[in-house]
RNA sequence: UGGGGUGUAGCUCAAUGGCAGAGCGCCGCACUGUUAAUGCGGUGGUUGUAGGUUCGACUCCUACCGCCCCAGCCA
């Protein structure tokens, strides 16, 4: 006998095929049943007919119960009352694995504290599947934008010295270094690969021990981080368009079945393609002023002032040049404004806030120094660090995207906990 | 770490100082085309924990714990 996946009936239409899955749905009528499974490619309604079928295959579905595994085997057939438009007339089933009467998903609503205790379960739900599907679509356009313009990937470490970003570090015992520290990110490296082979990026899991409860922040989220020899703050700016605009057409391009599962306005999406509009902290802090926001030359801004902002565009902005103060130390300083630095924020719309921090780094060794003691930052943690600007210095820019918050507005989310399979938060070590 | 909210059946929620309830789930029965099937019947509780006020507390007070939302930090 033949066995197939769901996504691949159609092409078994009258022909008598086996697939394996999981039972979503039970309904009986009497004398007619309907057991609907999910095989992860798809989901196949199987239609039983008491008289139609041996004694012993109906007794077997009269005790089947939600995620029974099972086998069932019959005829494929087109039938458009089946979701998905075939169907299977069930000969044949067998149990594969039980699944006692407890099952803990059930097709309603739920809290999301108790769909988070129950991750490994809620994993198997059509809207999960929907969106871990254009995550993964997601991850392949990342590779696929990169590598057709020649960047090379690099996978930079994940236990460190204690070096990067200066929120909270997860720290765990290292032989007889001492501590060593789970990254914050890879940038620094970054910079050290972009000096050898001119264009890279790196693409892995970042670690932050903030003590963040909000609907945006996760203390493990992938990152995807490009840093480009001799490229300056708006070449930086471009490729951030370009490529946010080549994730979201591949979305809308490979995954219109996902997207409509999610009930995606993909409208809103259609809109999202580069250029994108620029505008001057200084021009921001004016606006918002104007708007009545009690925002000073010189604070950073606050999530309602970037909401303010971004409300009146239909595609991304960027928010460029923040004062020094309210920026990472290896962000160079801007030649026409000293007390700014060459860098931008990118504000995804409808409310969906910061998804890339970018900046054209400081190639100047004195002027770097002179900003990581202003931080009261340990010197010697980045002496190599520092001395790619002894060796060679030379001007680049790079920027980090967050790709869980990146997913949560493509698919239109309202958390970015459910755009990680397993997530990772203050409170949350399990399952 | 601040501000606000919340905690009652397996799940989602009612009960505003006076008998702890509903829907869903689950179990049983009926039903030959269901789409979270439907109809009828049944099952289900240390009201987060500890203390206090009161004749009487799910309800009011105190502390603690969990969770949610917002802010800050950032991606």
């Amino acid at each position: 006998m033949t066995s197939a996946r769901i996504s691949d009936l159609a092409s078994h239409a009258g022909q008598s095929v086996t697939v394996r899955g999981w039972v979503t749905h039970l309904r009986s009528s009497g004398k007619v049943a309907f057991v609907v499974l999910r095989d992860g490619t798809g989901v196949l309604q199987t239609v039983l007919v008491k008289n139609a079928v041996a004694p012993e295959v109906w007794e077997r579905f009269s005790h089947l119960t939600q995620e029974t595994c099972i086998a069932v085997t019959g005829e494929v057939r087109a039938d458009a009352r089946a979701p998905g438009g075939y169907e299977m007339g069930l000969n044949d089933l067998t149990v594969i694995g039980e699944s006692p009467l407890d099952y803990p998903i059930q097709p309603k609503e739920h809290g999301i504290d108790f769909l988070l205790d129950n991750r490994h379960f809620w994993l198997r739900t059509p809207r999960q599947v929907a969106i871990m599907r254009i995550r993964s679509e997601i991850e392949q356009a990342i590779q696929d934008f990169f590598y057709e313009r020649g960047f090379l990937r690099v996978d930079t470490p994940i236990l460190t010295a204690a070096i990067g970003e200066r929120s909270g570090l997860f720290s765990t015992e290292y032989f007889e270094e001492g501590n060593a520290y789970l990254a914050q990110t890879g940038q620094l490296y970054g910079e050290a690969a972009a000096a050898a082979f001119g264009k890279i990026y790196t693409f892995g899991p970042t670690f932050r021990a903030e003590k963040s409860k909000t609907r945006r922040h996760l203390t493990e989220f992938w990152m995807i981080e490009p840093e480009v020899a001799f490229n300056d703050s708006e070449d930086n700016m471009k490729l951030q368009e370009d490529f946010v605009s080549f994730l979201v057409q591949r979305v809308l391009e490979r995954r219109p079945a996902e997207l409509k599962e999610v009930e995606r306005d993909v409208t809103k999406l259609e809109n999202i393609k580069a250029p994108f509009p620029r505008i001057n902290y200084t021009d921001a802090v004016a606006t918002l002023q104007a708007k009545g926001s009690a925002v000073q030359w010189g604070d950073d801004l606050g999530a309602e002032d970037e909401a303010l902002l971004v409300a009146d565009y239909d595609r991304p902005i960027f928010i460029v040049n923040y004062p020094k103060e309210a920026k990472a130390f290896y962000m160079k300083e801007n030649p026409d404004d000293p007390r700014t630095v060459l860098c931008n924020d990118c504000l995804a719309p409808e409310g969906y806030g910061e998804i890339i921090g970018g900046s054209q780094r400081e190639d100047d060794l004195g002027k770097i120094l002179h900003r990581l003691r202003e931080e009261k930052l340990p010197e010697a943690a980045y002496d190599w660090y520092l001395a790619l600007r002894k060796y060679g210095t030379f001007p680049h820019a790079g920027f980090g995207l967050g790709l869980e918050r990146t997913v949560a507005w493509i698919v239109g989310s309202q958390h970015i906990r459910e755009c990680i399979a397993f997530p990772r938060m203050m409170h949350r070590l399990r399952p």
